[in-house]
DNA sequence: CTGAAAGCGCTTACAG
DNA sequence: CTGAAAGCGCTTACAG
């Protein structure tokens, strides 16, 4: 059995009050004498009076949720390990202060497009998360067009007066570098993501500085789109180099593993014959053999965090651009030094005429 | 500049009619001239008028909108490649119906109780979907308790009201152990998942099943949890018994991918001394060397076919269980026939005594 | 401090 | 076929 709701008029009839006070009671107004929100708050818990959503809703203009639109190719998206993960931070922010999160899924970005403008058009939520920020983002100008309030993962690089939820990729991808420079690789090579992506360019970006900073030169830098079969793709055409690298640091962890799967079945042995690091790790990588030598993220803290921002903001507060612990190398088995073998020579030879 | 959305009463305003007309014309209820019909829609078109899903939420109590909640670790579901093409399918039969998804993930079975308790308390949704039903389900008492529609994927082990979509995994795990009979095994291990999950133990079954059919023992089943770690260590036990199995059926991919790493971390190779499958195979598998054999179920049709089910319950229509396509075989490398060494010589022993 | 009233934007009997 | 009215369950000025 289904037992009626009680409703704001039970609470004010059993506290012997006006519905105005109850209202004003629950929602922590002032101005209530402490008595008469002793009386009601005491009715409203033996009515298990729970204020009723949809009303609320209508009369304060509010969804009480957020958004988040996933603008990625399903069979994609269930490589990757960030979206689960950022998601389970963000409910974990959501539950206790009764927030629902509204997430879609879609195809490419026309699809992306319209599901913003159906969630406004239907009040579904009061701000949404934007994930993967791409160049000149057109998500930005749209969600000010539909006045949707939203945090942005990152600084998206046009102007944009959402705050931004970061954490520098940077530090982990130079880890990387200064860790298989230390090996002994001369001759690494980086596999990026779709340069479209704003982390992917920055993650190339900060593979390039490390190379530099270490006198070398990021010669081999293939753009991929973070799929498996485009980091295979790119880990075949790397290695089908007259001097083939004898590291490479992906971009993220589907990538990685694609590519030593292409490395093992052209008979490389990896680390012994190809170092290979990942990003984002997740557990595959780590069950793999060899375990993969990847970059982390707290990425369920980013998830929390932006959802907390976004609340924030569509309480009307001030809300800075935050940063969250950067991104950290962890060492496990995909790494090691070169062998002396044709590569490697081939490359003594490159850098003495450098 | 957000410009003010129109309401009912500017559409009833611009047609000059009254709002219950519009409200009749709007929802196709009969018994609305034509040509008032044809003024109604037009004025509607031009103002943009969208019905407020608010306001039709408070006096219909319906909230337009479906719930999916996951329980599972956030770290063990990003191993995961069903939810996210589960969640695409949900979608794509949702969005043309201007229906949301409201989506919680949580870590466990309590939390995933209170979960449901606030969905309905905040009316958040109008029915949910159970997925990864378990040996005697608490959810399903629970929801009929709360008064909250659902349909479950699979059949529940106890009475149940609710449709039920299902897809068999039997042939899928049949297929793959006729492969491997044909491919020479005879002595064939099972590494199953959480028992107390129905589909893990409807795999093991049939696993089972499978194995008798060819006049084998199904005496090597080794339960493990769905999780890359949990696969890792059933194989490391199975592979360390006096007689190890010659070839593995996982009852999940990540499992059969750790368990793989775990063979050739021991020096097996990967299909000459151990032949391995996998189950709901996603693209990691594909790209793994070798790639992986693995079963596979149309898993974002699941996912539509659900989410109209449920829509169906909610409008009050009568409906049936349903039966999708049943799961698949897709061979690829990791399966080969058995090399003649001490296993299998210890296995034909052993079958001499049977 | 408290109550009566209006209003959020719809839907739905009820008359006609 | 159509309109006036009530109601869904809240919040929020407005009086007092």
């Amino acid at each position: 059995m289904v037992k009626q709701r009680a409703t704001i008029d039970d609470v004010a009839r059993a506290a012997g009050v006006s519905k105005s006070l109850v209202s004003f009671a629950l929602n922590g107004k002032p101005g209530v004498a402490p008595q008469s929100r002793d009386r009601i708050l005491r009715a409203a818990g033996e009515l298990g009076w729970v204020p009723s959503v949809r009303a609320r809703s209508l009369t304060t203009a509010r969804a009480y949720a957020l958004g988040l639109v996933i603008a990625r190719d399903p069979a994609v998206i269930s490589e990757d390990s960030f979206f689960p993960a950022f998601i389970a931070g963000i409910e974990a922010a959501l539950a206790p202060v009764g927030q629902a999160l509204v997430l879609s899924m879609v195809p490419d970005e026309r699809a992306e497009h319209e599901t913003y403008r159906q969630l406004v058009a239907h009040d579904r939520v009061d701000g949404v998360i934007l994930t993967d920020l791409r160049e000149s983002d057109s998500r930005v100008p749209l969600l000010r067009e539909l006045g949707l309030l939203a945090v942005t993962l990152g600084h998206p690089q046009q102007h944009s007066e959402f705050p931004a939820v970061s954490v520098d990729d940077a530090p982990g991808i130079r880890a990387a570098v200064d860790h298989l420079v230390d090996l002994g690789h001369r001759r690494i090579a980086h596999v990026a993501g779709s340069s479209g992506m704003l982390h992917a360019a920055r993650r190339s970006m900060a593979f390039s500085e490390a190379l530099t900073l270490h006198g070398l030169r990021p010669d081999l830098v293939v753009e991929a789109d973070f799929t498996a079969q485009g980091g295979a793709k790119a880990t075949r055409d790397l290695l089908a180099l007259e001097h083939p690298p004898t590291a490479i640091v992906y971009a993220n962890d589907p990538m990685a593993l694609a590519g030593m799967g292409v490395a093992q079945r052209l008979g490389l042995r990896v680390p012994e014959d190809l170092s290979v690091t990942g990003f984002d790790g997740g557990e595959a990588g780590r069950h793999n053999f060899p375990a993969l030598t990847t970059v982390v993220t707290s990425v369920q803290e980013w998830g929390g965090a932006s959802a907390r921002a976004l609340l924030s903001l569509i309480a009307g507060l001030d809300v800075a651009d935050s940063e969250l612990d950067p991104a950290r190398l962890v060492v496990r088995e995909s790494t090691a030094s070169p062998v002396q073998h044709r590569a490697s020579r081939a490359l003594s030879a490159e850098k003495s005429i450098a």
